[in-house]
DNA sequence: GCTATATTTCGTTAAACAACGAAATGATAT
DNA sequence: ATATCATTTCGTTGTTTAACGAAATATAGC
């Protein structure tokens, strides 16, 4: 159990998580859209999205041949919303964060997906 | 920034800081009796206590020929008072975190440190 | 000022982690 | 049914991190 809640905290520890988070908060994404702003191997984000997905803090679901992730509602555990508001008040006004929003207005997964 | 906030979750991403901040609810407590409780080495102790206080999680003061730690108060940061809260949500029912408590009824300073 | 002792710094070792590319998987849409 | 393409799995590499003991530092109290 010490174990498990630590993983809560390890989930949140990568400056790449932290960046998928923040985007999440704007709207969801699929991995296609979350590789092209991050600027990583599409591996290393499916790893990403995996540890957030496994400590609570996202979920996916099936929109035609995409799978989109979201924030996870997880409205019965006390732990996970608390940190989700923290997350919240945590970069905001971060250049990163601020230049990756702008970004998702832009996204067209169709696009990414040709090249 | 983005480098400086991860850093606020890494230092909460290993379970024996954790249990630091867990005992530090309770009451302020000296390097020995923290070292004492958790059984590790005093440097290894030394550089955990130092990552909560660069995060700005605790802060120390003099008593004696004792070093005190303590939660810090941080009115003025949300992030980390937000956190601070979250903790209060995390790890209450663990047996790790219950024993530890359990066993600074009795951790005794002058005891500890004649050894 | 000296001595005892609490705490920190340093160097080392082993384990954990992030990143990649290539290959495997799986599901959609024709 | 199959071709296509989004996503995941696997094995590897370099980096980061936790832990230790020994030595250095600092300070309290005589």
């Amino acid at each position: 159990m010490l174990k498990h809640q630590t993983n809560l905290f390890k989930a949140l520890s990568d400056p790449n998580r932290l960046r998928i988070i923040k985007m999440l908060q704007i709207k969801p994404l699929c991995v296609c859209e979350i590789t092209d702003i991050l600027g990583l191997a599409a591996s290393t984000v499916s790893n990403h999205l995996n540890i957030l997905k496994k400590a609570g803090f996202i979920e996916d679901y099936k929109d035609g041949k995409w799978i989109n992730y979201s924030l996870s509602k997880n409205i019965n555990k006390p732990e996970i919303s608390s940190l989700m508001t923290s997350m919240h008040f945590v970069l905001e006004d971060d250049e990163v964060i601020k230049s990756d929003r702008i970004k998702l207005g832009f996204v067209d997964r169709i696009e990414i997906c040709k090249r």
